[in-house]
DNA sequence: CGGCCTTGACTACAATTGTAGGCACTGGTA
DNA sequence: TACCAGTGCCTACAATTGTAGTCAAGGCCG
């Protein structure tokens, strides 16, 4: 089962993913590398990552007298479920939206052109075979 | 300048792109044919389409002695105004978590995977000439 | 020993979004 | 003419999310 149960807003995505991103972290620590940039108090940070653990998305653990907090998801796995949702809740399932956007707002690195004609040749590979 | 100030909720966009893809809709029209299916009450209908308005997204004008709303963007511009969002503030402006989605979800439809090759090679071209 | 700092847990509050009820007005129709 | 249906407006309320203050407990340092 995915370890989400309910959705999570943009402030606590960025906070689960930077969290995701360390392994384990305190909630000082958080505090210090995550919220002091964007000005977030620290009872702030440690409310999130609270919240977060409610909603399944991080577990905690006793280390050295503190809470060590982890993320049940890798960054990769959560971005690319909330791709996921918003394909499927803000586009109604079609991508075509968002190939409108690729090709108009151009801009790709070259490391993403090259994962997208790797992605097009493999689509274009199954199309041939299931055809 | 665009017509949106603030941001829209799902349900408020859902209805939106219905209303933009209508030209335009009495709150009665929009209150059957979007909202009932989906059980909501004539009074739902309107609130949202009035916070639209106050939003900047919807306009209205008296016709035959009722409001007429009509939305100031088509519903493709809001499609890639929402797409374009999504990148910037939950993806941090790259679309790679979008191409691995893409690569793992699958299910293009015929249409989409040739938008999506004609964009590859777009870029491919625009690259060539770039470098 | 007495502060001072860190940590955790609570409580709080505003804005946004989803949802709706109720009321007053107006025009048609029996 | 008395009523019913559609229309607009206002108010309301719950959940979610972003944000923070406060307070008690545990350690460490001078």
């Amino acid at each position: 089962m995915a370890p989400s149960e309910s959705s999570i807003g943009e402030q606590e995505m960025a906070l689960l993913r930077h969290i995701a991103d360390r392994g384990g972290v305190t909630v000082g620590e958080a505090a210090d590398a995550f919220g002091s940039g964007r000005g977030l108090a620290r009872s702030t940070v440690l409310t999130m990552m609270e919240r977060l653990r409610r909603k399944g998305h991080l577990s905690r653990r006793v280390a050295d007298g503190v809470y060590r907090y982890r993320s049940l998801s890798s960054s990769a796995e959560l971005l690319k479920g909330a791709v996921q949702r918003f394909v499927e809740r803000n586009l109604d399932g079609s991508v075509s939206p968002f190939l409108a956007y690729l090709s108009e707002a151009g801009e790709l690195s070259e490391k993403e052109r090259r994962d997208l004609e790797r992605i097009v040749a493999r689509l274009d590979a199954a199309q041939r075979r299931d055809q």
